[in-house]
DNA sequence: GTCTATAGGCGGATAGAC
DNA sequence: GTCTATCCGCCTATAGAC
C-alpha cells in the first residue's frame, strides 16, 4: 500500500513526472529531514536519475521548499471544513476535538506530510528554510485563530498538541509503543486513540 | 557574552578539554542539527583540530549522543525542585506555571540545550539516535508524571507546550517576532512573556 | 594528548549525448 | 525531456609525527 507501482514511464508528460518526483521527495525528506536526505535518495525513490531531480527543481533547497509548502497547504486544506464549523458554533468545545481528529486522520492517510512539516520547522536555522518555516507557522496560527474566532491561548494549545504529535511520530513512537507502556501512554493521550490505530498499522506493515 | 574567551590551552587536562569540546558541540549541533553539523564545525568552535574531536568521542554519532543526553539531563535537573513542590501540593495548579517558567528560564540561560533536544527528537528516524530519543522522551514523561502525581493528560499538555516552545525557538521565532505581530503573539503566549525577554536579548545580540 | 597530512567516499551540480 | 559521465568540494575517519 505504501509502494504504488510506479506509473509507466512512457506516456508520462513533464507535469506528471514532476508530481511523481515531488511525491518521492516527500517520502524521502520525511524519513531523513533536509540534511539527512540526498537528491540521489529522492531520485531512486522516484525511479529517475539524480541529475534530473536537480535539473527539475534547480537545487535541493528549492525542491525542499516546494515539498514543505505542499505539506503545509495540505494540512490547512484539511482543517478548512472544521474551521468553518467552529466559526459557526464557537461555543462548542467539542469541535476542537474534531480538529485534533482531522490532524490524526491526516497522519493516518499520509504520515509523511507531518514529518516534512516537522523537519521544515526543525531546520529553521538554515536561512532559506527558516524564513519559509516562520511564514508558514504564522499562517497556520492566524488562519486557525481568525477562522475559528478562538482566543490565542486556545489556538496555542491546539498547535502545541500538534507539535507533540509531530515529535512523537518523528521519533517513531507509534511503532515502538507496543514494547513500552509508558511511551504508549504518552502517545495515546496525544490526540485520543487515533494513534493506537496508527501503531497497529505500523506494526502490521513492518512485522 | 556568547563567546567566552577560550580557556588557555596550556594547563588544561583531558577532562577539562573534553568538557570544552562538549560545550562547543552543544552549540554547533544546536545550530545545524545532527546531519547539518560537521565535526569540523565543532572543532573550530572548540579551537581544537577536527581529527581530535573524532578521536575523543569515537564518532560523530557518539558525540551527538553524549551532547543529547547532557541536554536532557540538564532539563530534568532543572525540573526537579518544582516537581518536588507539585508532589507536596498536587492541587495547586499554579505550580505548573512554575514548571513552564523553569523551562523558559532554561531557554534564557542556555538556548542550545533545548535546540539539541529538539534536533535529537527530530532525527529520531536515524536508528542510533531514535532509540535514545525515545528512551529520553519516555523518561521525561514518566519522571514528570510520577514525581508530580499528575494525570497523563496534564503531563501531556505540559510536554506539548514544551515542544511548541522548542519548535518556535528552532525556527528562530523570538529573533523575528519584532517584525511580525502574529508570530510574536503565538510565541509570547507559549509560556507567558518569558519569551519576550529572550527576543529582546536576541535582538540586542544580533543588532 | 594533540597535531598535520591524507585517505576514501559521498553528494550536489554541470556538460553534453540521445 | 531524460540519461550517462563526471567534476569538484566537503566530510568523516585513520595514520603517524611530535
Amino acid at each position: 500500500m505504501n509502494s504504488p507501482a510506479p506509473l509507466s514511464k512512457t506516456r508520462m508528460n513533464a507535469a506528471e513526472r514532476r508530481q511523481l518526483v515531488l511525491a518521492a521527495a516527500s517520502k524521502a525528506f520525511a524519513r531523513g529531514g533536509y540534511y539527512g536526505t540526498t537528491t540521489d535518495a529522492v531520485a531512486r525513490e522516484a525511479g529517475v536519475s539524480q541529475p534530473y531531480v536537480v535539473r527539475m527543481f534547480g537545487s535541493k533547497a528549492e525542491l525542499f521548499r516546494e515539498v514543505f509548502a505542499r505539506a503545509v497547504e495540505r494540512v490547512m486544506t484539511e482543517f478548512e471544513p472544521v474551521l468553518a464549523k467552529i466559526s459557526a458554533d464557537p461555543e462548542n468545545e467539542e469541535l476542537w476535538g474534531e480538529m485534533g481528529a482531522a490532524y490524526t486522520q491526516l497522519l493516518l492517510d499520509d504520515r509523511d506530510l507531518l514529518l516534512v512539516m516537522m523537519h521544515g520547522f526543525a531546520a529553521g536555522s538554515t536561512p532559506e528554510i527558516g524564513a519559509q518555516a516562520r511564514t508558514w507557522m504564522t499562517r497556520i496560527y492566524t488562519e486557525i485563530r481568525d477562522r475559528s474566532g478562538a482566543t490565542p491561548d486556545q489556538v496555542r494549545t491546539f498547535i502545541a498538541g500538534g507539535m507533540l504529535l509531530n515529535t512523537l511520530v518523528a521519533m517513531e513512537a507509534p511503532q515502538h509503543a507496543a514494547n513500552d507502556a509508558d511511551l504508549a501512554e504518552l502517545a495515546s493521550c496525544a490526540f485520543g486513540d487515533g494513534l493506537d490505530a496508527a501503531a497497529g498499522e505500523a506494526v502490521d506493515a513492518t512485522g
